[in-house]
DNA sequence: CAAGAGGCCTGTTAGC
DNA sequence: TGCTAACAGGCCTCTT
């Protein structure tokens, strides 16, 4: 399921493989992935126009064209594979962009969850998808600060918090439990409750398990691959995620998993405790 | 405004 | 064995 890590490695490989190249045909096999009612004007739109280059933004892609940019998110299982015309087409392929008539990228996407818009250029970051984006983690755009500021007012359980993408941009339900564990914080903990040392350490272990992760290529949990079908690296990493019945790493707890916001959580009760447990 | 629930999806797994 | 139900979960939308 890709995150931050994720994207960023999809991110580098559409950097090396469509960079440059024409939009020659654009065909769409399921149309809810593009977010607009008239498909035909999206492929007008699009066909004809080069790729210039590629950004991230949180777990958001920009493909850059000509005139317009196409915003893409690949939610839970959306993939991007480059390939030769000729190549048979996998069911699970939803939207073909035809590349200087003899390639093809083509978006791969189990569970249809994954979205594109197509933008002009100038227009993307006034998007509703951007303007309440908060910052990449990382220590240009980040600080305890920016958590402290966000916690304030707020009781929602901590786990919640790390997965609110107002607060900080890019971070999913792994890395929130690879997070929380890394700071000795128990998920359910209120983000009122939360100390400026807990902050301090929340900070370092966003910033930190987010680099590692990126310089591993993301994790690789049932399906996810980057374009060249490769796996990540970061699995081999986690502490909690998945490990529930396993053995804590630092203390030999059992490693247990519930739920927080409806989603699985993975951590440690010894390691990570709620107040006064 | 905050926070929780429901919907979108289908492959995999659990349970009868 | 063969069926159904639960589960996985990011984000948007709606409701409270």
């Amino acid at each position: 399921m890709p995150e931050l890590p994720e994207v960023e490695a999809v991110k580098r490989g559409l950097d090396q493989s469509i960079v440059g190249k024409r939009v020659t045909a654009i065909e769409v096999m399921w149309s809810k992935i593009i977010r607009h009612d008239d498909i035909e004007a999206f492929k007008q739109s699009l066909i004809g126009q080069v790729c210039q280059r590629i950004d991230r933004r949180g777990k958001f892609l920009l493909i850059y064209f000509d005139t317009h940019v196409l915003l893409s998110h690949l939610r839970m299982e959306g993939k991007y594979f480059l390939c030769d015309k000729e190549q048979p087409v996998h069911k699970h392929t939803h939207v073909i962009l035809e590349l200087d008539k003899k390639e093809e990228l083509r978006y791969h996407d189990v569970r249809k969850f994954g979205r594109m818009e197509l933008l002009e250029i100038g227009q993307e970051f006034q998007h509703p998808s951007f303007t309440k984006l908060g910052p990449e983690p990382t220590p240009a755009t980040f600080s305890p600060h920016v958590i402290k500021e966000y916690l304030s007012g707020r009781t929602t359980a901590i786990k919640n918090v790390l997965l609110d993408q107002r607060m900080v941009a890019g971070i999913g339900n792994i890395y929130a439990d690879e997070i929380l564990f890394d700071a000795y914080v128990h998920p359910e903990m209120s983000a009122a409750e939360i100390t400026d040392e807990e902050i301090q350490q929340l900070y370092y272990s966003i910033i930190s398990i987010m680099q590692a992760a990126i310089k591993a290529g993301g994790s690789t949990i049932r399906s996810y691959t980057n374009m060249f079908g490769e796996a990540g690296h970061y699995q081999a990493y986690h502490q909690v995620y998945g490990k529930d019945g396993e053995s804590c790493s630092r203390c030999g707890t059992i490693i247990e998993k519930t739920k927080v916001g409806g989603r699985g959580t993975h951590f440690c009760p010894n390691c990570q405790r709620k107040r006064g447990a």
